[in-house]
RNA sequence: GCGGGCGUGGCGGAAUGGUAGACGCCGGGGACUUAAAAUCCCCUGAGCUUUGCUCGUGCGGGUUCGAGUCCCGCCGCCCGUACCA
């Protein structure tokens, strides 16, 4: 056999244009065979594939690769979240267009991706800047419309000064916009609404469905969605007024102090005429809004020249305007109970209200002492009235029940969940179809007339929203009364888009966004693979979105992903230098870096940089390295491989050029070994056919359970084994059989190595290899000998040896007999076909 | 503060309560070569009085014949989140 090098630069492209040709890894939704979907979250058209991207579709493609294997008719789509931000900051500082700038990206960006050799359905690729998409998407918003889960409301918005539009609060980072970073404005406008807070519930009980989602994951999206029981009920007040209060401990109500209410609660600012209240809230509004702050700021209060009677004592309870209570949160004011909640008790504290214990651990303690904080723990109620001796949760109801039995409060749910705003003054963006007339109001526009297309012309040169300036765009006529009207200028956050994505790739009529039937066929995605970074935003919204949908009977699954799988990123070390005369660092790249054990010199002038920490890819550090220029040099398989080995899928990856080096003769290594396949090859390697089915079995098993870097493990065992085995039948099977197990993880390579074999069709057709049960047990064991728990010898013995002959092979070791020195045996522990353990 | 995760060689990491460190990377030694690359072989947790012994999975206890793994109490790091009443 010749030992030449695989070579990627040829074999690469020329399997790429095999499965292209072949239609190799089209889905087929009338296919017989059972479906699987897998399903990588899409990219932005950013414009170049970055490592994060490559390890994240690595992992979906072994996936749909080894699925196909197994059987199964897959479908691996992808496409493009092409609305957004981005392309008209590039339109702005380039002057070109958002649509040619996005297209260009996209063909640069698919053509990196058709390089890796992913096993992708490129049929049923779009943009969701396609007008057949959007308009199915306004279509879908129309449906949602007349569902009543669409509406419209002027509303305090949060608004990104830098980047001229609305964030959602979910896009709001410690008061700062997520893309922009700059800080938020609030502002009142006429907005679009989604009613997900219709769903907040059926969102926060699915979460219980979705055992293969990570339970970090199922956290976040519970701790957001944030559902808490309690009393709201209503205080009078002195001056003849009403103040609704919310709170989740009605048992501690004995226990209330004083109220507080919200700097903008319409009650101070009802106040607010008096400069004193005025410059109260004023303060209250400047407050921190960084964790840290909020963790260190003082509790302040206003006195309010008002008072509040208490329900059952009739007590006269102060009212303090303070600058730890939300506006926005159940109804902007609180009943005080300093004993039994923290805040409250530093509040009373600060300015000498009493603290009543209500709840203590047992009846006997009712007047023990505060130990300089509040006790919010369980307990049993006393110094309450009707409610002494009750636990906290039986006080809870009990309180609730007489609150609405004598009608002055009632048990309510309150969520953190908002609805959904999903307005945008952008233009890159899904229009959203409707047009304002002075005689009809808001009216849809009839869908016949959709998609309502983005216009061309359009200039970024000013700041804002280009569709509100277009000169001709907005105006139409209205569809009900023929007058002249204005199209609806705000587009829909892009998180809409992708939204329902997953749909749109199962089936694509052109006459309306998906067919149910054939949804149904491959709903819902089997493995769903992305970025943690997602947890909240898109996967909350594309539940709530499925759930619409088959809430107006579109669609009959609630969960659109029945397994989630969030990916650690790809970092590097980083590479810099005290700038002098400034004092900050200077980063330099990987290919800028002479890179040794000992340390890193600058390729420029020879001199030392220094090594920094191992942190996630990014521009401004510099320690980016760029797919295309690693898969020019090493091959794609090379570059897949190092994304599956070592690190475990779900944490950092370390990029490394030693890494991506060692995968690269890793793949020569396996072109060896191949190349040496002998058809002809007689004779029987037991152990080595042993092997072969355990690894067989063990992939499997690993790739299931997408323990990638435990599959990569069990590949390099198997293939040393074959390579110090002689040549014999069971050694050409086994050279088969790691083809096949390579085959989802290095494609080109099996390919290759499939055709010179001799093999039938492509490897990415031929079904997994089958396991002989018998060969996954070894007929030989190794016994570990110890005394006393310590390992004192080995000894191989025949699987499944008895206990007494085990024991016997044990007393007969030198070794452990110089252990025991004499010492009586007191017990002897044998567990079959491991290990006998000697106790004196 | 709350919630979650993690802590194992020089590094990434393996290990159903049963031989800790699989596999890979780095490093060292050797073979082949005029030489280099490539390749192949051997070594590679620490220490010691080295047929073997002792120590060793963040720290301190505990359960067990036996603990990286289970229990209790700490320490550290990472991620998320928050005056949510």
């Amino acid at each position: 056999m010749t030992d030449t090098r695989f070579d990627p630069s040829v074999a690469d492209g020329r399997w790429q244009r095999a499965w292209a040709q072949g239609g190799t890894f089209t889905a087929d939704s009338d296919s017989p065979k059972p479906k699987s979907y897998i399903l990588e979250m899409f990219p932005y058209p950013s414009g170049r594939i970055h490592m994060g991207h490559v390890r994240n579709y690595t992992m979906g493609d072994v996936l749909a690769r080894y699925q196909k294997m197994r059987g199964f008719e897959v479908l691996h789509p992808m496409g493009w979240d092409a609305f957004g931000m981005p392309a008209e900051n590039a339109a702005m500082e380039k002057g070109v267009h958002p649509g040619g700038w996005t297209r260009q990206n996209i063909a640069q960006m698919k053509a990196q991706l058709q390089r890796i050799g992913f096993a992708l359905d490129w049929t049923r690729e779009f943009a969701t800047c396609d007008p057949e998409y959007y308009g199915h998407e306004q279509a879908l918003f129309l449906d949602l419309y007349e569902a009543g889960l669409v509406y419209r409301k002027e509303s305090t918005v949060n608004w990104d000064p830098v980047d001229m539009t609305v964030l959602a609060n979910e896009q709001v980072i410690d008061g700062k916009g997520w893309r922009s970073g700059a800080e938020v404005e609030k502002r009142k406008l006429n907005q679009w609404f989604l009613k997900i807070t219709d769903f907040a519930d059926d969102l926060l009980e699915g979460l219980g469905s979705l055992e293969d989602w990570p339970e970090k994951v199922r956290l976040m999206q519970e701790n957001w969605i944030g559902k808490s029981q309690g009393l709201e009920f209503s205080f009078d007040l002195s001056d003849g007024g009403k103040l609704a209060v919310y709170s989740t401990r009605p048992d501690t109500i004995f226990g209330a102090s004083f109220c507080a209410i919200a700097a903008d609660h319409p009650i101070a600012q009802g106040l607010a005429s008096d400069p004193e209240v005025a410059a109260f809230i004023d303060q209250c509004k400047k407050g921190a809004t960084t964790a840290a702050a909020l963790e260190t700021a003082e509790k302040l209060g206003y006195r309010a020249p008002i008072t509040a009677r208490h329900p059952f004592t009739g007590a006269d309870l102060p009212v303090f305007i303070a600058n730890f209570v939300l506006m926005e949160y159940g109804t902007g004011a609180v009943m005080g109970v300093p004993g039994h909640d923290q805040r409250d008790f530093e509040f009373a504290t600060k300015y000498e209200l009493p603290i009543l214990r209500v709840v203590a651990t047992d009846p006997a303690r009712a007047d023990e002492p505060f130990k300089g904080e509040a006790e919010a723990g369980d307990g049993v109620i006393v110094n309450s009235d009707f409610l002494d001796g009750m636990t906290v949760e039986a006080a809870k109801q009990a309180v609730i029940t007489r609150a609405e039995s004598e009608g002055w409060g009632e048990g309510r749910t309150v969520w953190r969940l908002r609805d959904w705003g999903v307005s945008r003054q952008r233009y890159w963006g899904t229009p959203i179809p409707f047009i304002h007339c002075d005689a009809c109001g808001v009216v849809p526009v009839p869908k016949d007339q959709l998609p309502v297309t983005l216009p061309e012309d359009v200039s970024f040169d000013i700041p804002g929203n280009p569709l509100e300036r277009h000169p001709t765009w907005k105006h139409v006529d209205c569809p009900k009364c023929g007058k002249a009207a204005r199209r609806e200028t705000d587009t829909l956050d892009t998180f809409v888009d992708s939204s329902w994505y997953f749909l749109r790739f199962a089936s694509q009529p052109a006459d309306r966004p998906f067919d149910p039937e054939e949804v149904a066929k491959w709903m819902p995605v089997q493995h769903y693979i992305g970025g943690i970074e997602h947890a909240i935003l898109h996967l909350l919204y594309a539940r709530f979105w499925t759930r619409a949908l088959a809430h107006t009977g579109k669609i009959a699954v609630q969960e659109p992903f029945a397994a989630l799988f969030t990916q650690g990123m790809v970092t590097h070390e980083t590479y810099s230098r005290i700038d002098e005369t400034r004092g900050v660092p200077v980063f330099f790249g990987p290919e800028e870096v002479d890179r040794t054990s000992e340390g890193a010199t600058l390729l420029a002038d020879g001199a030392p940089v220094e090594v920094g920490r191992v942190i996630k890819m990014s521009k401004s550090k510099k320690n980016v390295v760029d797919p295309d220029a690693i898969i020019a040099r090493h091959g794609a398989d090379a570059v897949r491989w190092f994304m599956l080995s070592d690190s475990p899928p779900e944490r950092d990856l370390p990029w490394s050029d030693a890494g991506i080096e060692g995968c690269a003769r890793f793949v020569q290594r396996l072109w060896r070994l191949f190349s040496a396949y002998d058809a002809g090859a007689t004779g029987e390697d037991k152990g080595l056919d042993r092997k072969t089915h355990q690894t067989i079995a063990a992939v499997a098993a690993d790739i299931e359970a997408l323990g990638f870097n435990k599959a990569v493990a069990r590949i390099y065992e198997l293939t040393g084994a074959t390579e110090k085995a002689a040549p014999s039948a069971s050694r050409s099977s086994a050279i088969r059989a790691l083809v096949h197990l390579a085959a989802p993880m290095m494609p080109h390579l099996a390919e290759e190595a499939w055709e010179k074999m001799g093999g039938e069709g492509l490897i990415a057709d031929a079904p997994w290899p089958a396991v002989d049960p018998a060969l996954l047990v070894d007929d030989e064991v190794t016994i570990a000998i110890q005394h006393m728990g310590k390992l004192r010898d080995t000894v191989t013995a025949p699987k499944g040896a008895s206990k007494e002959d085990l024991e016997a092979l044990a007393l007969a070791s030198a070794n452990l007999q110089r252990s025991l020195d004499g010492a009586a045996v007191r017990k002897v522990i044998v567990v079959p076909d491991r290990l006998v353990n000697i106790v004196t």
